[in-house]
DNA sequence: TGCAAATAGTTGTATAAGCAATTATAATGA
DNA sequence: TCATTATAATTGCTTATACAACTATTTGCA
């Protein structure tokens, strides 16, 4: 051949590690997704937004902060909370101090739903990483995640 | 308030640890996504599938094995392909020991963008990766998820 | 051998998400 | 104070992907 890459078959180390993070998301996600549109009829992109509402103390949170939280645009994230609202498992209400910002705040059909998701959720995560982690090995990788999340 | 949802603010580990390797990876994989679009015009998607061609040493794979590599549906990887090959990295082969099959093969162009699109990588991820985590916790974190990734 | 079932890939259609432009409001500073 | 700039959210439009139906080929088995 007369063409010869600078890196083949990109045996490097950093390229490897984030193809795995990668294809390991994808997979988890696409089971987990299946998971829960199959038993519980909730898209994993709902169940993502209304678990970080469930997250905050006051079960609300403005447009902006829930499109960095999920990590969508935010012409996405008014999209995404439409249908959950059409769904009634959010609603939008007023600031009260800047009239330009919408709170989303979860509904108690929405922490029912929630809830439902979560027990379809352990079940899947008791069958992946508990089966495949032991203890430790979890908390290792919460740590190390943890610490390559932050910007 | 009269309803108590049964896991709030959803502090099970696990969930926690399925969350957080959301998280990390949805920002990476954006932040990737637009360094490679930025400086190389090209989508995280095309990257992705010229890594998986590069990384056998034929160089080329059936259609769904790419499909299978890459976390898509079969009709989705179709698509994709037509792109890429629109775009002159891979080219459709036929395959002479069964007929239905197609194989799909990275060009020396493919190539050659895969290489450009290293080397931006390579600068990404030493700015995210290699500043993180030290050389040790990588290879923890790769040994990590290679156990979550087995199926 | 020949028919049923399985497999590989493509295509029609629906949808979810991103981007850029737009509207409305707030903050800044001359 | 008023004009400029920044910020919050929405909307129009485009596109990438999934799903299901379909075609073509192969495999298995009676």
């Amino acid at each position: 051949m007369s063409f010869e890459p600078t890196i083949c078959p990109s045996g490097d180390e950093k390229v490897l590690l984030f193809g795995l993070l990668m294809d390991t998301n994808a997979r988890l996600t696409k089971d987990l997704g299946e998971e829960l549109e199959k038993y519980c009829e909730l898209p994993l992109a709902w169940f993502d937004a209304l678990l970080h509402l469930r997250k905050v103390d006051s079960g609300r949170l403005k447009m902006n902060e829930i499109a960095d939280a999920i990590v969508h645009s935010t012409g996405g994230t008014t999209r995404l909370i439409d249908r959950l609202e059409e769904a009634g498992f959010v609603v939008r209400e007023l600031c009260p101090t800047d009239r330009r910002a919408i709170y989303v705040a979860i509904t108690e059909a929405g922490n029912r739903k929630l809830d439902a998701a979560l027990a379809t959720h352990m079940e899947f995560l008791q069958a992946t990483l508990a089966e495949r982690l032991n203890a430790g090995e979890r908390k290792s990788l919460a740590t190390l995640l943890g610490k390559l999340n932050a910007h």
